[in-house]
RNA sequence: GGGGCGUUAGCUCAGAGGUAGAGCAUUCGGCUUUUAACCGACUGGUCGUAGGUUCGACUCCUACACGCCCCA
């Protein structure tokens, strides 16, 4: 957006409505609080859109009603307003034989955007639209700036993620969207405290970063003085819940990654971590696809949706490959007997031009490998597990083949979604894979793990076998309302910094 | 970080090396069943910012800011 735009330097419409403001200041409370409603406008149209207008003029229902002005068509001693509440829009009519003395005339200077409120009765108009006859009306809140123009409304992208509040009042879609996320989240918490988990917070300042790789944001707290990181995941935490008795605990909270901005990333973002004992990785799996037709069978009553023109069908159980299966299947050229060669791997990858770290041994090439190579190509809801250890720190090494771990990835849309893995629980398993975190950090990998000496502690008195799973809610909020940035999924996306004059 | 596109009135958008356009909104007038109400009149701009080229730049060039998309 222009500086020009983004100037907050009042032009002639504001100043005209601040003159009007000015005037009821004049006259007394200019915001007055006694106002209330009877009615939503949803209500109204729920119970009384059926009924004919004869049968309104019968009954002369009464109404209150309040919400902000959309619209005014002023025809000479009458008008219509659409009035709009957190429900819905409703029309209402305004007589200036019907108002007490004064008031049309003063209504007649209410601007579109104004905060009003309405007292009269139910009718119909000779189109047929469920109307409030006005008896009485009151300004509640005057608007100094103007909304955008009725027709198109506000299409500005930058305008609809800074001015969010502005998007709510004139797009139906963002509100829908906002809704529905509201509700997803409702259904997670239900179908998480239906299955007897217990909803814990854990801390969002570290001094230690871990249970994830990548980088921090820092902070630093002033009275002790000391530097503290702001969570990149609960997951460490929610672990020593699970050493403490706690055998089912999850958290639906932000993690802040200090990473680029695109339409799949934002800095501060919202997961879903959860962890139970003695389950391991498949039960997740299968936790997954329950949840996954949970939410679509009670948002959609069906387990197709539709994204982007896509049908995809979330009825479990979902395609299960190994790493190394997709990695041989979406490249048909590569040598399968060399797919854990790191010479082999090495050279593959300088022709699919990945950049290759100092650090990077086999199991990271694989992964290098399957990230540019197949991840985009996992459409229908998809499985990837047998995860390299070498780049599942935290994850329990597979019973037969130490190489890889039993850890899966969940995609759809060619998007990671999820991430679970049957737990590392062996502390002195835990504790050489962070000293190879701490080398890798030494090499220069900025996103390699810390060495935390608590959590090794938490696992030396014991924490049973168990499972672990985080679903980003923000991706899996888009999946369900056909979004295709996550600034469309987040209130208030993350935006650099506005210039005010 | 790299590339492409964009930034003109409050909003939605045209336009173009020779003094800036529309619709809606605002303001004024008319109109007692409208639906993007309608009819008439008026008002509104440092064309993102800063430099440069030019007799002349909103238009061409460069840099920067902000945004959108793609790639890493």
């Amino acid at each position: 957006m222009s500086n020009q735009k983004n100037n907050i330097n009042e032009n002639d419409l504001i100043k005209e409505r601040r003159k009007k403001l000015s005037l009821l200041k004049d006259r007394g409370n200019a915001f007055p609080n006694q106002f209330r409603r009877t009615i939503y406008a949803d209500e109204l149209h729920n119970n009384y859109d059926a009924s004919t207008k004869e049968q309104l003029e019968k009954k002369q229902i009464k109404a209150s009603v309040a919400g902000r002005v959309m619209a005014k068509r002023v025809m000479g001693k009458a008008s219509f307003v659409k009035l709009q509440d957190v429900s819905n829009q409703i029309q209402i009519r305004f007589e200036r034989d019907r108002l007490p003395d004064g008031l049309y005339q003063e209504f007649k200077k209410w601007d579109v955007g104004d905060i009003i409120g309405v007292s009269g009765v139910l009718f119909k108009t000779n189109t047929n639209e469920l109307t409030v006859l006005a008896d009485n009306s009151q300004l509640l809140t005057k608007s100094l700036r103007p909304l955008p123009e009725k027709f198109h409304g506000l299409s500005d992208q930058e305008t609809r993620y800074r001015q969010r509040y502005v998007d709510l009042i004139m797009n139906e879609e963002s509100r829908l969207v906002f809704e529905s996320r509201s509700k997803i989240i409702s259904i997670i918490r239900k179908f998480m405290d239906s299955r007897a988990f217990l909803e814990v917070e854990t801390p969002m300042m570290h001094s230690v970063p871990g249970g994830a790789v990548a980088r921090p944001f820092e902070t630093h707290h002033n009275t002790l003085d000391m530097k503290l990181y702001l969570r990149i995941a609960p997951e460490l935490f929610l672990k020593r819940l699970v050493v403490g008795g706690y055998e089912k605990v999850y958290e639906i909270n932000r993690n802040f990654r200090n990473e680029g901005v695109s339409t799949q990333h934002n800095p501060e973002f919202t997961m879903l971590e959860l962890y139970e004992a003695y389950a391991d990785y498949e039960d997740f799996m299968k936790l997954i696809e329950d949840l996954m037709s949970e939410i679509s069978s009670e948002i959609f009553n069906s387990d197709t949706i539709i994204y982007q023109d896509q049908e995809i069908n979330l009825k479990g159980p979902y395609r299960r490959l190994t790493m190394e299966q997709s990695i041989i299947e979406h490249n048909p050229d590569i040598d399968k007997k060399n797919i854990r060669d790191f010479e082999y791997l090495k050279n593959y990858s300088k022709k699919l031009n990945i950049k290759i770290e100092n650090s990077y041994q086999a199991g990271k090439l694989q992964a290098e490998i399957f990230e540019k190579t197949c991840e985009s190509k996992l459409l229908e809801p998809t499985f990837i597990y047998a995860y390299p250890t070498e780049v599942s720190p935290l994850s329990r090494r597979n019973d037969n083949d130490s190489f890889i771990t039993d850890r899966f990835e969940f995609f759809a849309l060619g998007r990671e979604l999820a991430n679970g893995f049957s737990e590392l629980n062996d502390p002195e398993d835990q504790s050489q894979r962070f000293l190879d975190q701490v080398e890798k950090s030494n090499a220069g990998d900025d996103e390699a793990m810390s060495f935390d000496h608590d959590y090794i502690r938490a696992l030396e008195y014991g924490l049973p076998p168990t499972a672990g799973l985080g679903i980003g809610i923000d991706r899996l909020v888009m999946l369900f309302t056909n979004s295709v940035s996550i600034r469309d999924v987040l209130l208030f996306p993350y935006m650099r910094q506005e210039k005010f004059e």
